[in-house]
DNA sequence: AACTATTTATAAGT
DNA sequence: TACTTATAAATAGTT
């Protein structure tokens, strides 16, 4: 239709090439309407252009999935088996893994060792060893976190207790008048004081 | 075209919407050739008639399920179905399982306890504690078995030097010809070793 | 299924 | 990209 015949075969005209293909799948989706509600039947089309771009046309009350579907069951063709088996056999494969942990595990744990032999008792042993090592400089680490801590405390105590003595030596002294030349408690407890009290930079039991 | 305009309203006439389905599919089938090799397009076409009746149209070089899967991954829209769902949603819960078995591995061989405080380190040295004290357990067993299977050995040598012994002193007296009335040298053994050699039941160094 | 009047699609031109 | 137009193609109604 149009001033041409149509040929089955390739439009080498670029540009010529793209506008009839926008031409025709218009045409087609079109059809595709007048085929779907008239004659109660239920059609899916989806096309690609040349540059990738999708369109796609589906009748009223289905969809592409239910489609598919029905054309399955009907045709026997299987369209996703491929892509089934292969989620299938990934959670296999990831099972296996998963076994292999378990086990590992639980032989760390101390359990299910009487299916191994001696040889294989060896490197357990080391790795628990190992980890024990490991562990235990850790809670070394944060013994040591502690203790620190501690001693900033009194530390910090004492410093405390220094300036309490400060200030009650510098109210005494108001009590009694004497107020001439002298430093009042504010600015002495500030010199006293010198730095902010410490923060020790602890981050224990969350 | 034709006689009459298409309106998009179901065709009454059963039989007249038979025929028209007909026609009307066969025209889509041929417009939809006439799109995909001229155009260098891809398209698949799916139709299913008022009675179940299904034909489909597919591009040269392509297949519908290259065709759907290509169709997936452009329009993001995913048209497998709950069986899919369910083996995706499957991979991701063991990937999720071993995880955290890798986790608790890493921890109890001493890695990556950094991320952990204090109180989360009790139960890993528990564990390690426990699993030391089962694996060496295990190797004292093995330990007990190998003296088990010394000690055996031992008192079979001592039996075996004894026999051979009686049995020097046999061949002694066969040599000096003094046959009358006495024991053989086989039963002479025999009934010395009353029971057959023991063999430990060991099963150690496979 | 074939025919044909008519509508519809569309190639080429603008 | 959109509109126009001449023409090919599709097809509704008929036989």
């Amino acid at each position: 239709m149009g001033r041409g015949k149509i040929e089955i075969k390739r439009i080498e005209n670029s540009t010529n090439r793209q506008v009839t293909f926008s031409k025709r799948r218009n045409g087609i989706m079109k059809k595709a309407r007048e085929i779907s509600v008239p004659c109660e039947s239920e059609i899916s089309v989806v096309v690609f252009s040349s540059l990738g771009k999708i369109s796609e046309f589906c009748s009223p009350n289905t969809t592409l999935p239910k489609m598919l579907e029905k054309y399955q069951q009907h045709s026997g063709k299987k369209l996703w088996d491929a892509k089934h088996e292969n989620l299938s056999a990934e959670i296999e494969r990831i099972k296996r893994e998963n076994d292999n942990l378990q086990i590992k595990l639980r032989h760390l744990k101390g359990e299910d060792l009487n299916s191994l032999n001696p040889r294989e008792l060896i490197p357990i042993e080391e790795a628990l060893q190992n980890g024990m090592t490991n562990v235990r400089a850790k809670q070394m680490d944060f013994l040591k976190m502690l203790k620190l801590n501690g001693k900033m405390l009194e530390e910090e105590n004492e410093k405390l207790a220094y300036y309490l003595h400060h200030q009650e030596l510098a109210m005494e002294r108001n009590r009694h008048g004497c107020h001439q030349g002298g430093t009042d408690y504010a600015s002495e407890v500030q010199m006293a004081l010198g730095v902010q009290p410490m923060q020790p930079n602890l981050q224990l039991a969350k």
